[in-house]
RNA sequence: GGCUAGGUGGCAGAGUGGUCAUGCAGCGGCCUGCAAAGCCGUCUACGCCGGUUCGAUUCCGACCCUAGCCUCCA
């Protein structure tokens, strides 16, 4: 039985499926107007493994991520640009694309765009005026009455009457309530915009999901996703819209991630202290160590990056690796006391840290079952441990292609530009023929008892990054550092 | 001010009312021509103050500190 963390009832709760054997699971995706980084990655990442888990434990999973295609920002970068809206966000939509799928990032079931559900919104929008929960402003705009959803705040905590709104920002007079939050935008000359009841306009943003949500997986389905940020007044917007417009109940499970923070400090565009995607990707061997590195820290805490942070993955995943070498794994991976270990701890609300503890444990065991020379036990258990750490999305390379991948040499501060950098092909070092022929000129140096030139080749390939591995066989292996 | 999370050994990071997290780094040993990898051992941590208890890092209360949200944000 999988137990998950509920944000709404802050306890855990035994997932009990609207539909036996099937999750319909929402996870915000994110506003398309700059190049995602390791925040969201980690958001995306977390999810990934709650849905990879979910499919390992039987269930038939629908996963939904929407694009925010159309808001404020977008309409402000691509003005800037002096570029079509539709042509700016189409591409950074590719930029997402390109990076969440090297992270090893599952793609959605379904992956909405806001622009292609408007009619959706008008008509939820529509619902709520007809059920006493929005008015017309004076602006034009549509808003939310949020004094007339009784439920509101029980997600994040918030009592209506401490939200002294206003605080912080001026007070909107044409709001009946400084609470209330915007359904329909009015289009301001040379916006898009879509037609409405209420004149040409676009949506808000609360709305969006709301809409997307109940398109693909119904009014009520059974998770809800987001990072912390967006309990409040996101999530919580949403539950209102979505409740008072079905008169159903919305998400069953409402599952938050904590944050990736820089030297214990928000990871944002706004203080400038982030790192993009791409640019992480240019500090680590493989996307696998990103992936490690956020699995190491549970989901709902918040982590600290920092390349410190990246080489401890490295080594740790290296660890592993090194294990898979030379082993041949067994076709049917068997299920053991290590899968009864790694379920239990992935029952736990998707303890990971632990997770990857049995991993670890597992890579202990086969070190030692080669090193008696058990072939049998160890192809057994490196066979379970590439399915377990599979649905971590990691250790799942062939180890041979593993060693000779090449850590780049980085400097300087793990955060990074805000431009599009491609990412540019690893400089190779030494290529592997080259390598292979010092070994062979090396191998015949140590036959001949010449180890003073044997230790020559070994030292001047290891300046170059290359290590070498003398096996009890007589073989030589090599990996890159 | 209100709300929500946290404070664990050199670093990272789980967890538990009384034997073990796990990884990285360090140290000692084994193995090795020497290494590397690996294995074994080791470094005896739980913000502060009270309380409950035979016993608390783990439960309760107060306090201190940190971060996040209350405005767009994974």
């Amino acid at each position: 039985m999988i137990r998950i963390f509920n944000s709404l009832t802050r306890t855990k709760e035994d997932l009990q499926p609207l539909q036996p054997g099937r999750i319909g699971m929402y996870l915000c995706g994110d506003t398309v107007y700059d190049l995602a980084h390791m925040g969201h990655a980690r958001s995306k990442i977390a999810f990934d493994v709650v849905r990879r888990y979910l499919l390992f434990s039987g269930f038939a999973v629908t996963f939904v991520r929407n694009i925010t295609d159309i808001d404020d920002k977008i309409i402000k970068r691509a003005a800037e640009r002096q570029e079509n809206i539709e042509t700016f966000t189409e591409r950074y939509i590719a930029f997402m694309q390109r990076d969440y799928d090297a992270l090893g990032i599952l793609r959605p079931d379904h992956e909405p765009r806001a622009t292609s559900h408007v009619p959706g919104m008008v008509e939820l929008t529509s619902r709520l005026i007809e059920r006493g929960y929005a008015y017309v402003s004076s602006s034009g705009d549509v808003m939310f009455s949020v004094r007339k959803f009784a439920a509101y705040g029980a997600l994040s905590g918030e009592l209506v009457d401490e939200l002294s709104a206003g605080e912080r920002v001026a007070v909107d007079t044409t709001k009946r309530d400084p609470l209330d939050f915007v359904l329909w935008k009015m289009a301001k000359p040379g916006e898009p915009a879509w037609p409405s009841p209420w004149g040409a306009g676009r949506p808000g943003w609360h709305i969006e999901c709301s809409v997307m949500s109940e398109a693909l997986l119904g009014t009520r389905f059974d998770i809800h996703g987001g990072g912390m940020d967006l309990k409040f007044p996101h999530h919580e917007n949403e539950i209102a819209q979505s409740c008072a417009a079905s008169g159903d109940s919305f998400a069953q499970v409402w599952m938050h991630n904590g944050f990736l923070n820089i030297d214990d400090t928000k990871m944002s565009k706004s203080l400038g202290n982030f790192d993009t995607i791409v640019a992480a990707l240019k500090r680590v061997r493989h996307p696998e160590v990103i992936r490690y590195f956020v699995v190491s820290s549970h989901y709902r805490g918040p982590v600290n990056y920092s390349l410190e942070q990246l080489t401890q993955a490295t080594a740790a995943l290296e660890r592993i690796y090194s294990a898979l070498r030379e082993v041949e794994s067994a076709a049917p991976a068997p299920v053991t006391r290590y899968t009864a270990a790694f379920r239990a701890a992935m029952d736990d609300d998707f303890n990971t840290p632990e997770a990857v503890a049995v991993l670890q444990n597992m890579t202990r065991d086969l070190n030692v079952a080669k090193r008696e020379g058990k072939a049998d036990l160890s192809s057994q258990i490196a066979a379970e441990l590439r399915v377990l750490a599979g649905v971590l999305g990691i250790a799942q390379l062939p180890p041979e292609q593993w060693a000779r991948l090449r850590t780049p040499a980085v400097e300087g501060e793990a955060a990074g530009p805000t431009e599009a950098v491609e990412p540019t092909p690893a400089d190779a070092g030494l290529d592997e023929a080259a390598i292979d022929e010092w070994v062979a000129r090396r191998l015949a140096a140590r036959k001949n008892r010449d180890f003073k030139e044997a230790d020559r080749i070994r030292d001047t390939l290891a300046a170059q990054g290359v290590i070498l591995e003398d096996r009890p066989d007589g073989r030589t292996e090599w990996r890159r550092a």
